[in-house]
RNA sequence: GUCCCCGUAGUUUAAUGGAUAGAACGAGAGACUUCUAAUCUCUUGAUCCAGGUUCGAUUCCUGGCGGGGGCACCA
């Protein structure tokens, strides 16, 4: 397809020079709309004045030398618009694509843009004690993507989680823990009760931090003896909630798909944050001001931060200079090192950002921060402090519910139902949060965001089910597979739509993959989804008489490979039967 | 107060400076003796306001208006 790109944007280029222009660059793009062919160029209404003809005289004699030149690739080339040529491609290309798809298979769309690359996604750093909320769902399923974006690239990609271990919410739990009335989760009870306890242990704790000075000050000095681990019993209820939270996230990102090559624990980080603070304090990159040590970021256009508390802890800032550089000590050939969080922290990362590169140039220059919105409730923010969260477990629980009850009517065994509920309340929730481009918030409604109709996980899911039942009954009546030697049907109309967009598809990696926007991904998902279903409605694929059947066969095989290597992109997962 | 982000059908949204602004939900009408109707077909409807740059602006610039977020010892 590239090739054929570029040979056509020469053919322009060289009718170009024919009318005087030498340095010409054409700029050739996939027609959005398919009634205008295959590719478009804008480069006569660039040109016209240059060339001192209308843009539409230009067109048309760049038409004439281009179709003077005859590429066997191009049905025809035409003049739309304001002076737009469309090219429309031959039948045959877009069967070779099919080939071309049938014989790469799962490594169709794959690229080697960035071989040999190392890059780091750090997302999801859930914090322990508190609950795995809808937030972190949206930072691992979109941290899930851009890697496996960045992995299909050709890089090789280090999957890293940061979880809070340490820290002011910790001691709240804690407090929480120690001071609540109600029973302590017995060893033997589920993970899920543990960790709900746990949540609400600080909740209890958050409040009392606010409502009392005395509570206040009990629970500062618990985060002290928690830093220095001073205290037996309180270190007794760090060690058992820890392990408790952690645990349960692990069970989550399986459910997810994630799994994390490594860890950098927040604890593991501290010391090393503060002693880099306090060394480049000495070189001047930090300040001393009102008993802390700061980042004056006003000197550089932002804001400042404190770095180390008057009480000598080290603050999150601190910590991710520690973070950052713990990075790039575990891999010094770290090309990348990307960190996904929400958008409320876009200015702290700038603050971060902007010391880390003062702090060691390099790797500050290597790191970058991705952000996406919020995930919100009409109602307004949603916060963990207070305890108005839908967790991402209960929404995993409550949309596997709602899709058990769509397939109450369907055949499965028992485990099979559990299993494929569970990879379409997954595709649901995914597919909600992927959607959109990342930087926006998304409002959550509960009913929509679930809904099966319509742009959703399940109805690509549904497309991709189809088309695999297509082509188990075609296997049924002895097609022979595979189906790449099928006979092109010689007498033919137009290409259809599906063929010349399911070939797209590395391109539309590609631009995913550098934007790092996987929303891409769905709207070209859904597009050629909508195309598969409207014409398996209107055409019978599987079907001895017809000639032309196993290249529509082919064609089916080729939407069903597309479709599960792009649900791959968004760490969908693609069920057999639904 | 100040800095950052955002403003597209009733709703949720798409559109590397290009063509008739593309979907989905909702509403209305229709389609299963045929490979899964979680589907398909048709109808309905949108770029916050005012300037500017450009052959061409939803996109870039300026100013309003509206919404969200950040701004010292939380993460």
């Amino acid at each position: 397809m590239i090739e054929i790109k570029e040979k056509i944007k020469k053919t322009v280029e060289d009718g170009l020079k024919k009318e005087g222009v030498k340095t010409a660059k054409v700029e050739l793009k996939h027609s959005a709309d398919l009634a205008h062919g295959d590719f478009a160029t804008n480069a006569a209404l660039v040109y016209a004045k240059k060339v001192g003809k209308s843009p539409r005289e230009l067109a048309i004699d760049l038409v004439r030398s281009v179709t003077e030149n005859q590429l066997e690739e191009v049905e025809k080339a035409e003049v739309a618009g304001a002076g737009f040529i469309n090219f429309h491609l031959k039948p045959k290309v877009f069967a070779l694509g099919v080939t071309d798809i049938l014989e790469k298979k799962e490594r169709f769309g794959k690229s080697e843009h960035l071989l040999d690359e190392k890059v780091m996604v750090e997302y999801t750093d859930p914090n322990i004690f508190k609950p795995f909320h809808i937030g972190h769902l949206m930072s691992n399923a979109i941290g899930e993507s851009i890697s496996r974006l960045t992995e299909f690239s050709g890089a090789k990609v280090v999957r890293m989680c940061y979880p809070s271990d340490t820290g002011l919410h910790i001691a709240k739990a804690v407090w929480g823990y120690k001071n609540k009335l109600g029973s302590v989760p017995k060893d033997s009870d589920s993970l899920s009760e543990k960790t709900a306890f746990l949540g609400e242990a600080y909740v209890f704790g958050s409040s009392a931090y606010e409502n009392s000075k005395e509570n206040k000050a009990e629970i500062d000095e618990l985060n002290k003896i928690l830093y220095e681990k001073s205290d037996a019993e309180a270190n007794k209820i760090y060690e058992k909630g820890r392990t408790w939270s952690l645990e349960h996230f692990e069970e989550l990102y399986a459910v997810l798909g994630t799994k994390f090559d490594e860890y950098i624990f927040e604890s593991e980080v501290a010391g090393r944050g503060k002693e880099i603070t306090l060394e480049f304090l000495k070189k001047g990159v930090f300040e001393e001001s009102e008993g802390a040590v700061i980042f004056d970021g006003e000197k550089r256009g932002l804001h400042k931060r404190v770095f180390v508390t008057s009480k000598g802890l080290p603050t999150y800032e601190a910590k991710e200079m520690g973070l950052n550089t713990e990075k790039f000590k575990r891999h010094e050939d770290l090309e990348r090192s990307i960190i996904v969080t929400a958008s409320e922290q876009d200015d702290y990362f700038k603050v971060v950002l902007s010391a880390l590169s003062e702090v060691d140039e390099k790797i500050g220059h290597k790191t970058e921060h991705i952000s996406h919105g919020m995930m919100r409730f009409a109602e307004g923010k949603m916060s963990s402090r207070k305890g108005n969260v839908i967790t991402g477990e209960a929404l995993l629980k409550q949309v596997k519910n709602l899709v058990k009850e769509k397939m109450k009517e369907r055949d499965f065994s028992e485990e099979k139902r559990e299993e494929t509920a569970e990879i379409i309340a997954v595709g649901a929730i995914k597919y909600s949060i992927l959607r959109q481009a990342i930087g926006g918030d998304i409002v959550f409604e509960l009913e929509k965001s679930v809904s099966f109709e319509g742009d959703s996980g399940p109805y690509l899911q549904y497309s991709h089910t189809r088309a695999s039942s297509v082509l188990a009954k075609a296997r049924a009546e002895n097609f022979q597979f595979p189906i790449s030697n099928f006979q092109f049907p010689e007498k033919r109309n137009e290409p259809n739509s599906l063929e010349r967009l399911i070939i797209r598809f590395p391109e539309i990696v590609e631009r995913a993959a550098s934007e790092y926007a996987p929303h891409h991904i769905v709207t070209y998902l859904t597009e050629i989804a909508g195309q598969f279903n409207s014409w398996y409605a209107k055409e019978k694929i599987v079907d001895k008489g017809d000639p032309s059947s196993p290249y529509k066969i082919a064609l089916t095989y080729a939407f069903a490979q597309v479709m599960k290597n792009g649900l791959w992109l968004l760490g969908i997962k693609t069920p057999e039967k639904m």
